[in-house]
DNA sequence: TGAACTAGTAACACTTGTGTTACTGGCGCA
DNA sequence: TGCGCCAGTAACACAAGTGTTACTAGTTCA
């Protein structure tokens, strides 16, 4: 499903980009990563839901993509440090912007429900 | 995979508007109507690899998420119109946002790229 | 001694998303 | 008469993403 290349034309560019951050816990973790490096089991303690295997693979292609970098400190026990890249860091005034409409999303649509609601009565 | 209800914890604002806008084809649909209503096959002109019946999926997804809407010509032929609601226009700048980190990232990873053929000669 | 901590990997099942094909109906055109 | 236009829907196949379970190794603590 990947694209091998973006020549830019209609929107390729959001494309890209949402192929990046638009798996389903990326955009959440990358915005843990906005103000501080955190750790595997840090990162892990913040998804209850999310599971081990999954974060892992998460991360594992975050890094692929160059938004995130993985620091390994060659101590017992293990010690694995993630952080934004630069690249991951250009992100922060677009996932802030995510961010800034979902709030309104959620507010409309709950508005928009209790209309439903009220119909309904 | 939906959420029942985002209490905005951790960001999950941003999950709840990824939910939204990452679709694999919903990004450029949206960048599509940015400017200007546009009509079913006009729309479909727009992405050849599209087929008929996802685009009309992808479109009946994003009107029940409120962020467009559906105008039906009462013509023959049939006219039906989409455009952004007053909730989608107010993804512009986020769309924008992304567009931008989308060309970055393009670009950085086309340097990688260049930097690990470089290697491999 | 055995459990829990660290950060993983491998094999597999399941769910969701995407895409294909064939069909609808009223009209214009050759 | 048969084709294409418009904007769809229905049934199905297939690919991708997500998640579960069991396993690894070295160390610390009870």
């Amino acid at each position: 499903m990947r694209h091998a290349s973006f020549d830019g034309a209609g929107g390729c560019y959001i494309e890209a980009a949402l192929e990046v951050i638009a798996d389903k816990w990326k955009g959440v973790i990358l915005y843990h990563l906005l103000d501080e490096p955190k750790r595997f089991n840090e990162l892990k303690r913040s998804f209850p839901e999310l599971s081990h295997r999954i974060l892992t693979r998460q991360l594992r292609e975050l890094e692929n993509d160059g938004v995130i970098s993985r620091k390994i400190y060659p101590e017992i026990p293990p010690k694995v440090e993630y952080s934004l890249t630069d690249l991951g860091r250009l992100l922060k005034p677009t996932l802030l912007s995510l961010e800034g409409w979902g709030v309104k999303y959620v507010e409309t649509t709950r508005y928009l429900r209790n209309c439903q609601l009220d119909k309904a009565e």
